[in-house]
DNA sequence: CGGCCCTTTGATTTGAGTCAATCGTGGTGG
DNA sequence: CCACCACGATTGACTCAAATCAAAGGGCCG
């Protein structure tokens, strides 16, 4: 993990914010940025905690997830290197709504409240830019949560690790080649369900051909049958 | 209702964008802008067509949800007088994402895609105030989705009951002091839930002494009980 | 080699959806 | 004005997916 010298070389702040900087804020930037390495579990910051600053990722992976009062945790995005969190609480005004916690050793940049909702209100493009993203974030975490009350473990199971062999860039993605590695506790939170209903999930995808399953490396062998599975037609 | 003659005199554009507006988007917008009133039941938009448009509602209310591949309806969000709808869709630059139909009759007026984004660019207030909302938004959608994963049908119900008495503005109220009429097609949906586990639900909260049930009128009696239910402490 | 943790498998429970039947109300037409 | 009809609401019986409870395997590390 190479430490990051400046927002001018951040993959993160090059994707997201780096576009639409002019010179003058890029400097400013720079200068109010903090960065800080998480080891793998670590909490960045609680829901329900004032939002002060925006996260940019440098490297690693988090998940963000509610605690309900049962205890139990529900987690509503993952967010890999380039993207921003704690985007909606600081653009809200209000505190963060979920938890944000590393996956994996990850290297984030803090960007003060202040800092980012001047450069934002200076910078018409951003804004906007900063707008489509949240809205289609929005429209994700909606589609998943909506497949999470109408579809069954087993089209959840195969919808989540198509999404994996599929979206081989950020959200933390574990994947080399055809294989995923990934605990069963970290995967059950991802789809939705416990970890008994998943592993059952998972044998019955290995009975109907779509993968194979060595302790927790997962292999993709039919994409077609996954897709069948997954309920895509 | 009224005829809407200018957005000078709409409520909702006044309550979203009138306070940002300059007297010269102002202009533009009311020549831009079509209002037309719809019959309840009516569809707005469907999702998976192009956003061309956002609805500012003038009068009246609207659920927004998405059509399953099953047929069914998930209901994940509902909309008042002064609130926009198809934002997020127009601000994604994608097809809308869900149903936008009328609760009751309803008066919206539609303000092209084009017009919209051109006077949100040119306009840093009101991008950031559209920032804040779409973030708000797309909390209190997440919170809604989460409690329906994880909290039974009794605590939804409570919880929703409590929602709509409190909160009497916005969002199609149909609350009068106390009581609120309702059909329990469209309450159950909006719950989340079918009519006979909404009705059941209901049933359990007049017996536990919260709420009385007088066919589709329901008297909201010992609040306490009702925040207890709902999984408040 | 032994212990521990992760995973799998099995048995049981349960919340809620579905199907089906009844009830009550409000509206309509005779 | 009354009887009847239709539709929404309620209640009951049944089914089922998934959570929970419980126990047994299997690697991996000390």
């Amino acid at each position: 993990m190479a430490v990051v010298a400046s927002c001018a070389e951040c993959p993160g702040a090059v994707r997201e914010l780096g576009p639409c900087l002019l010179a003058e804020q890029r400097v400013r930037l720079s200068g109010a940025v903090v960065a800080h390495t998480f080891r793998p579990h670590e909490s960045v910051f609680h829901e329900g905690t004032p939002a002060l600053a925006v996260y940019c990722v440098a490297t690693g992976s988090l998940k963000l997830f509610r605690r309900l009062s049962t205890g139990q945790e529900t987690v509503t995005g993952v967010r890999g290197a380039g993207d921003l969190v704690g985007l909606r609480g600081v653009l809200a005004g209000e505190p963060y709504a979920r938890t944000a916690q590393t996956l994996e050793t990850s290297t984030l940049c803090a960007i003060p409240a202040e800092t980012f909702l001047h450069i934002a209100r200076e910078n018409a493009g951003l804004a906007m830019r900063l707008l489509a993203r949240l809205a289609r974030e929005s429209r994700d975490m909606e589609s998943v949560l909506v497949e999470r009350g109408h579809q069954h473990s087993l089209q959840r199971t195969a919808a989540f690790l198509l999404r994996r062999f599929r979206g081989g860039d950020g959200e933390g993605a574990m994947v080399d080649g055809d294989v995923l590695t990934m605990e069963r506790e970290a995967m059950a939170q991802l789809v939705g369900s416990t970890v008994e209903t998943l592993s059952r999930a998972l044998h019955a995808l290995v009975r109907a051909g779509a993968i194979e399953v060595d302790h927790r490396r997962i292999r993709r062998v039919n994409d077609a049958t996954l897709r069948r599975l997954a309920g895509e037609r």
